[in-house]
DNA sequence: GATAGTGTACTAGTTTTCTAGTACAGTCAA
DNA sequence: TTGACTGTACTAGAAAACTAGTACACTATC
């Protein structure tokens, strides 16, 4: 190596015996080093080779992965140069973002309050995070 | 009939065209049912039978929605007799309580900050559908 | 006990999901 | 241009998810 540009420090780990689909975990790191300040707008993701190596795991397995995150628009691949978590998520009508926040957060209630919860249950457990 | 003991009023709709697997659309109804209060502790939901009639489904799917929700507690199933809401849902552990909350919380910031969501934004919606 | 209602168990077929093998294509620095 | 890196495309097989067919067992009422 010779300029050595950002090194790469996220790392993946897998638990195969959760039962949890490899590609599905991918995911869900990244997503929670992104939220956890692990992860940072413009970091490099570890290469899809370099990935399928460390996992032991096939190359088309974390591009699912890398694909649906894309989707989401939380990172950008570029073809030949790498994988990036979006520098800026790119910006939507504003009314397709406040119909999308809606949307998650009435799955979120309906979801807690089958298990019991109230919404003032959630709202406290949230200022805690938050204060943290 | 003589009695009429409580006449099930719930009834369930399908959108074959979603790809929503139907058993998790039935579930879906029933925990949003309890949470916007049209379903109540104790309220009877529609037979197996019955609901695999009026749907056009086999029996066993109705089985496996109710299922997935008795192992939840949302409901309860009586062989001979029907299905039925929790009257209480069973007290559980504070601190197993405690984690199940914590783990919704978590899963829910992850997915909303990965939308590119703060926490702040999820606070006020979550303030908008309290005070409503 | 008979009957009509309820949920249950067992089996199986189709579809979808998930992962893998392998070859191809773009990017960049030397 | 070449070589070593990057992501992409196509194909396919195993596993899991999903739904259905059908027969059985429990409960309440008459």
């Amino acid at each position: 190596m010779s300029t050595a540009p950002q090194p790469v420090s996220f790392r993946f780990r897998l638990d195969l015996a959760s039962g949890v689909p490899v590609y599905r975990q991918l995911i869900e790191q990244v997503r929670n080093g992104i939220v956890f300040r692990s992860l940072r707008p413009g970091d490099q993701l570890p290469t899809v080779r370099q990935t399928a190596v460390d996992l032991a795991i096939n190359p088309n397995t974390v591009v699912r992965a890398y694909r649906e995150l894309e989707i989401l628009g939380v990172i950008e691949t570029h073809q030949g140069t790498g994988t990036f978590v979006s520098s800026q998520k790119v910006e939507r009508d504003d009314v397709e973002r406040q119909r999308q926040l809606d949307q998650i957060v009435s799955e979120f209630v309906a979801r807690a309050g089958a298990a019991g919860f109230q919404i003032e249950d959630i709202l406290s457990r949230l200022q805690e995070r938050k204060s943290n």
